[in-house]
DNA sequence: CTGAAAGCGCTAACAC
DNA sequence: GTGTTAGCGCTTTCAG
């Protein structure tokens, strides 16, 4: 392995100065070098196999092309490397590389990180969380261009974003009366979450649309898990009048209302409808039948966080705060239908 | 935000000279420099908030502390994120940070995304598959240390880490056999891929350590998901002399088989005992009744690749390649029990 | 239009 | 023991 040639190298090659190739590598604007120069440091670097130094233009430019990301738990969920994998795109595209670090949630650990990206000079970073929730960003981080993934800052105005729950939870319900249900269940998670209030949100304004009396013995709380899904659906149907449809909060739930109705022998889709939330890989395709659901939008989320990271970066630093809502898509299968008759 | 102290800053502050302040803060070996003088650098550093910039050592000493990560898919497998997270925390806590880059398996992406990291003068990568398989690593990757992370390289001669799917497959039978079993049937992959072949390899072995003839009928090959289970326990069931417990090739195949089973009217564990491999999140710990089965160590994959990394980068460049077998440990749940009478 | 030279912040010889 | 200095490879004035 021979060393790498140096941009020393390249000018001595095409008989011209340093500078000369600095500025034809980089195409700067306002350089008139003679169109045969130019071809000759090209095809000099070309023939060295030239690639300029990024640690050294860094230590010039003070820009490194890399930006952080931090998460707090990029093992656990599923929806983690989705959101890590648009961020990772994105930046790819862009010319810059990510670097990663998890937290685990650890305040400490958190400080730790950030002051180390912050040493390593990332041009800017990405502070994610791996579900919708409301988080206090390290003030360290008031000194970079960020943006927050899957979260709501609490403290300092930086741009963010976040699944679009109301419109997602709409767009389920939605799909449930176009089918013809008016009685629609809603099995929602206890926990009082950005993502179950919006989703109760969007559930109640799209029956309201619809000019449907909102009835509170509809809509009952358990546990986010397949658990407290099949709990909740068994609480629904042992209502004086069964729901014909339920909109389950998660796919998870979703799975423990499948098992709540076969139990009761109520056939899915024809004596219940279900929709479900999520669009988790093992769940909702896998369920019979296949369940209808909304998808969480992770990786565009990611690619939204660096794109607009990249608009800060090269802007001017100063932007207001804004929050971004990303639409959560239906995806259709096999769990809804029209309502017994 | 003012700006970030330099070298040079401190050095006044403590009315040395910069080398001394590099040699004291960077605890150079055999540098005698007097406590005193040690301390009032230490404080000068500490009240400006000194941190020494990377970018400018790197350019020096031609270490970056960082490392590249280059994986085929770090978002549709769960078990990638732990196979990142373990490389993120080993690199963390050795003062690495990763650079992630995701190549969705493309070659052309892929040499890329390798000369992007040789650039950028990252110390050694880790060339991660997120499934064990065989891999042509791109010949970049000579220039620097590598080593692969679960899966075998087929050229060039670098350390890498694969489960060992031969101790998984012989611990998952032999827990069949300890529950007296000796009719066991191995629902197998029909890919040819190293995973299938490794847990076919033990369950032989292990039945032939426990002088139980081999019979071709208990093993059959269909997809490595839930309908393929369900194909493939049907077969077993349909033998004259039906097995009492199968080992399935994956935890989806399991799920097929424990449908198969139930629409038979077979009762796990009372009727079969089945124990899966992968211990997926979603499934295993969620089926009814809980299933047995055999983890892939992800996590001390990861962990281990950029340990082993990290002495490569810091001792000799030229070890001898050689393979590491991560143990697969069996994780007991509820459905394995005896074989009926 | 092109080249010389001054750093970016740091480490490591090498003087003192 | 401690300070001076020469680069690491590149960008960017500023002369020519």
């Amino acid at each position: 392995m021979m060393q790498k040639p140096r941009i020393k190298d390249v000018a001595a090659r095409a008989g011209v100065g340093v500078s000369t190739v600095s500025v034809v590598l980089n195409n700067v604007e306002g350089a008139r070098v003679s169109p045969e120069t130019r071809e000759r440091i090209l095809s000099a670097a070309r023939a060295l196999g030239y690639t300029s130094n990024p640690i050294a233009r860094s230590l010039r430019t003070r820009r490194t092309q890399t930006i952080g990301f931090v998460g707090d738990d990029i093992a656990t969920t599923p929806f983690a490397g989705r959101m890590i994998q648009g961020a990772q795109d994105a930046a790819w595209q862009a010319g810059y590389l990510l670097f990663l670090v998890n937290t685990g949630g650890e305040h400490a650990l958190e400080r730790h990180a950030v002051r180390a990206l912050l040493d390593r000079r990332v041009d800017g970073v990405i502070y994610a969380t791996m579900y919708h929730r409301h988080v206090e960003i390290p003030e360290m981080l008031g000194d970079v261009s960020t943006v927050v993934l899957d979260a709501c800052p609490t403290n300092g105005s930086v741009p963010y974003v976040v699944p679009d729950e109301r419109g997602g939870a709409a767009a389920a319900v939605g799909e449930l009366l176009r089918a013809g249900h008016r009685r629609i269940g809603f099995a929602t998670e206890s926990l009082e979450v950005p993502a179950a209030s919006g989703r109760l949100a969007g559930y109640h304004e799209t029956l309201a649309a619809a000019r449907i009396p909102a009835d509170p013995e509809l809509v009952v709380a358990e546990h986010g898990d397949t658990t407290g899904g099949y709990r909740a659906a068994t609480r629904l149907f042992d209502l004086g009048e069964r729901p014909t449809a339920i909109f389950c909060y998660n796919d998870r739930m979703a799975m423990g209302c499948y098992r709540a109705a076969a139990e009761r022998g109520l056939r899915i889709p024809y004596d219940l409808s279900v929709v479900g939330y999520d669009d988790q890989d093992l769940i909702a395709p896998e369920l019979s039948p296949a369940l209808t659901t909304v998808a969480l939008p992770h990786y565009e989320m990611g690619t939204w966080a660096v794109r607009r990271l990249l608009e800060l970066i090269r802007d001017d630093p100063e932007q207001s705060a804004q929050g971004h809502l990303m639409p959560c898509p239906l995806v259709r299968r096999d769990s809804v239908g029209p309502p017994p008759r």
